[in-house]
DNA sequence: TGACGAACTGACGGGTCAGTCAGTCAGTCG
DNA sequence: CGACTGACTGACTGACCCGTCAGTTCGTCA
């Protein structure tokens, strides 16, 4: 349990300690064979204190895997929030999104849309989050149309076709590394991107 | 253990009434909450029954996994193996894996991705029917543009667009059942097809 | 100084579940 | 008929792991 006059800073920083514990547990393990002691061995703690600050597993799971969307999302608006052609800040978009074999956070998503399935708390983090990053995308594109640099038709539905295609494509890089490699990936990517705006 | 002499006809139906009882666990309560216990109890048979036909669990969810998907991509090759112009067959390809938030294949589909990020045999085939599902969709284009009926640059680079951004779609709509409803997918995807065979 | 409570430990209870195994039963073959 | 075998049962075991709880440590405040 937390303190009930509000949790003092030392909490709140333990808390965050456990959280991205978690993560890295998550990341490593998969979310489903992630085990609480996993977590408190990590930290050098006892199970006891990962169940002091989260009642229970699954809540700090959900916790920590919306602790880690949210950075990425947070990381994602500070590197679109520069100065730049719509055409530059579109390319950073996409690159920080871009499904590489080796980008380890489409592996935490991956895994965070089948639990997304069976758990509540999950599917709301997944769709609020995986909204609010095709928004930044829109927005990109909305921006780009006003300046008349883009010519989509709708941006809204292109910026949703672009996020798919990348959904898609990232589970084929890193799914089951199948046929399409990074460069082929790129290049449909590309040529997407020029098909909508084009 | 199987017979050494080959497995007679009863035992080869016993596995796949074991496969296919498997098969409905797993989309009702999801892959990695399906226990042997479940699967025994669906059919009225005991636990060691199943282990006499399957060594171990993993084994006999991969092997479900794979007749589900293999059952699927069969009866895709039928509906796509009639006359009919080349856009009525694309409409088949694509209506037959639309991502319609009641599909139930698109939960196993999304777990499967999830599981193949961790077991071996999950990701062959994985890897292996969703190649395989792309090949008929390439092929429709393929045959499109051969009789002059579609106008796609690269029939295969458009096979892997469309069956990217269907998966991603798929995604939105069944993992999270987010901002985007099926008449937006619907619209999505028919403007990219228009898009691709232009 | 002594009381108090927040942070923390580590052992343990209790439930779950995969896989095993001794034994049953029915059919078949010699 | 009797030996044999393949299919099957169901109780059991051993491992795993979540969540609890009694007790310890330590800083703080009266």
């Amino acid at each position: 349990m937390e303190k009930s006059q509000g949790p003092g800073p030392a909490v709140e920083k333990r808390r965050i300690q456990i959280l991205e514990a978690t993560c890295t547990v998550m990341s490593k393990q998969g979310i489903a064979s992630t085990r609480v002691g996993d977590v408190a061995k990590y930290l050098g703690i006892s199970t006891g204190l990962v169940h002091y600050h989260f009642d229970t597993k699954d809540e700090l799971l959900a916790a920590a895997f919306r602790h880690a969307a949210e950075k990425e999302l947070e990381a994602l608006r500070l590197l679109v929030n520069t100065d730049g052609t719509p055409r530059e800040l579109l390319d950073i978009v996409v690159d920080n999104f871009f499904p590489a074999s080796d980008f380890p956070s489409w592996r935490l998503w991956i895994e965070g849309w089948a639990v997304a399935l069976r758990s509540e708390s999950f599917r709301r983090t997944v769709m609020e989050l995986d909204e609010a990053w095709v928004e930044v995308l829109a927005d990109t594109l909305t921006n780009g149309v006003a300046s008349g640099d883009f010519a989509c038709v709708n941006p809204r539905d292109s910026a949703w076709r672009l996020a798919c295609l990348i959904e898609g494509l990232a589970i084929q890089q890193v799914a089951h590394g199948g046929a399409i490699n990074d460069v082929e990936t790129r290049r449909l990517v590309a040529d997407a991107i020029e098909a909508e705006i084009g």
